[in-house]
DNA sequence: CTTTCAGGGGTAAGCGCTTACGGCGCTCGG
DNA sequence: CCGAGCGCCGTAAGCGCTTACCCCTGAAAG
């Protein structure tokens, strides 16, 4: 009623068509590319999609084309819990270069993005996945969201990448980061290096794959190489900074020797762990050494800048993405795919703080892995 | 092969009707929660849905229901650079809490959020929007994405909300945060509490309706209480820590005395200025104080703990969503809100910095501005 | 024992767009 | 000079779902 747009409504290709007099069939045509069009005609056409600002109706293609060019992208819940108390600092980055990188990829395949969390907050679990399957052509879950038994119902009705998990379904493509080649490095220059035997490991949500495969690829590493890692009570937070200062304030009132480093499960941690050795008087890494995990970019900022094991989030995102597309045009894509991570040296293991004013990269240093 | 719909793709209403053995206007009424129906006859359709694990095809009901229960995020492209050596930190956290904040919201409405840059990446500009009216029903653009000019025909044909704009477009409502409020608080507290009279203020990318209020509100405040502010040539960056580290590497580089205190357009600066000042040697706040605005969550874990305004973006990109329901829904929601911001006061500023283990908020001072 | 009338549920008309089939007119080869 | 063939474009049949209409049945009313 009161204000709208023009006299009837949104324009749909029967208003263009009679505009420029000719069928909708040529309009369509017109719109999609065809050849076979008279230029003269095309011209006529595209001035009336012009002049009245037509868009195609994306849900009148889907439904015509059996193609919605909508990818979603499933998170936790627990990502976006509603409490408003909480900090959620949560992999932050994490969430937010993945979608990024998602995004990137489809947009060069005219595809876009559909952010979905597993909203069991309303209904039943089905239900809930129910307005997500209808509204896309494809889903990428991420780590921790459905269980592996649950995928398979879910794969067989529409194609599936798995993010981060632990790379063993033959339902669904599966996409992760090379965790325990990164572990692999980082082990190696803490003993090699700087001969620190005595290390510990924070970890973050005790269920996430990531978390275990981190950590069993750091304690077989650093124990190979003959040095120890605690990891029980204290050493257990949930992937949140205030969680590692409270972890690390554990460990500290516990007044016994603390290990020589502490290897983070995310850089998040490692800033918290940081924070909490500085307000405990302690230097870092002179008294104690911290390292992370991702790379996010504040961690080149951190006094010390921290050592971290870079991962490549952004084109995780990418790939799955990529290689969704792909199944949706046909190609069969490769079923488990794995990313390297990159070991980046900064000051907080002890090596001297590189200067270069925190540009570019530090130095990489190796971390093929495996 | 197995039970279920496999035999010819996805099931459709037609299958679950024929299967409860009634027609599909049946099977819509029970999905749709219609009364009218026979308990019996409800709970035959239902265990047809289950059986055949039916779920509505969103493009038929977007169809066929004139909504599509999409709502569509435009950021800019600058955001979304494809630019793999660009360290691309940029504002990093203020997108993804955003999103964040939307994607409740939504969800709270049985809406999804779809995600959009401005994609010139390909198409003309015309064509790049075309994907995305067609795609939701309605539109969240931030600051920068489109000019004002533009926003007209677009907000003529869905309804849209921009985001962070200067609150100035009787097209479209508009929600920001009360940028000038939260200067205001921040100059007071530093002309007032630490008798800081030369300041100087690095900002962001000139064309940011953001990055102009905070300034120009800044300014003013500090001129006010009898104060100065630098803001020329090497006072201006673009957003990102990198960018910052440069800025002031450049000041600093003039070899002329330095400001009391840098107050910088966002966190994300304030980090890289505090990384140059340890770089060069200099002490924070002991030489130069540095102050930033948004109040990201790795903030409170800085050494000093950053003295920041606080901004709420997840409330931000929620109220976004809310008002854009509201009007889908044939109500008319308020034109132009404002959040508020607030000061939050740790160390960097010069404050003694708050114990706390970096847990709650600190204290938040004042900040209702205006 | 008819008549009346809900409650239940089937029929069919779209929603806006794509696309398989032709149809028409014009150009060419024979 | 005529039929074949091709370029260009219109016709119409869906895609899967919602919903206005309308019909049928059984029960209450007369």
């Amino acid at each position: 009623m009161s204000a709208g747009q023009t006299a009837e409504g949104v324009p749909t290709i029967y208003h263009v068509a009679q505009r420029a007099g000719v069928s909708i069939a040529t309009v369509s045509r017109v719109l999609n590319g065809h050849d076979q069009i008279r230029p003269a005609t095309e011209e006529r056409v595209l001035e009336a999609v012009r002049e009245l600002g037509f868009v195609p109706n994306a849900s009148a293609q889907g439904l015509s084309k059996g193609l919605k060019r909508i990818i979603g992208l499933v998170f936790a819940n627990s990502w976006w819990e509603d409490d408003p108390t909480s900090v959620e600092e949560n992999s932050l980055l994490f969430a937010d270069e993945l979608i990024r990188g998602a995004q990137l990829a489809a947009d060069r395949h005219a595809y876009s993005v559909l952010l979905l969390s597993s909203g069991v907050t309303h209904r039943a679990h089905h239900a809930a996945f129910s307005e997500v399957f209808g509204k896309v052509d494809a889903l990428v879950l991420l780590d921790r969201v459905v269980r592996q038994e649950r995928v398979g119902p879910i794969a067989k009705r529409v194609p599936v990448v798995l993010l981060a998990g632990s790379g063993r379904s033959r339902l669904a493509t599966t996409i992760r980061v090379d965790n325990a080649g990164g572990m692999q490095a980082l082990a190696e220059h803490l003993v090699l290096v700087h001969n620190m035997k005595r290390t510990a490991f924070l970890g973050g949500l005790a269920d996430s794959p990531d978390n275990e495969a981190r950590f069993s690829a750091f304690r077989a590493a650093v124990t190979e190489l003959g040095g120890s890692c605690e990891s029980d009570e204290p050493w257990s937070a949930d992937w949140t900074s205030s969680g590692a200062v409270a972890a690390v304030g554990r460990r500290l009132a516990l007044r016994r020797r603390l290990p020589e480093v502490i290897v983070c499960a995310n850089d998040q941690m490692a800033i918290g762990a940081m924070h909490a050795l500085a307000m405990a008087g302690l230097s870092v890494p002179g008294d104690v050494a911290v390292v992370g995990f991702d790379d996010i970019p504040v961690a080149r900022y951190l006094s010390p800048p921290l050592t971290t094991v870079r991962q490549p989030i952004r084109q995780l995102g990418a790939a799955a993405v990529e290689s969704l597309v792909m199944r949706l045009q046909g190609h069969e894509p490769a079923r488990d795919v794995v990313l390297p991570t990159e070991l980046v040296v900064r000051g907080s293991c002890g090596c001297p703080a590189t200067p270069g004013l925190g540009l570019g990269a530090e130095a990489p240093a190796g971390g093929k892995g495996r």
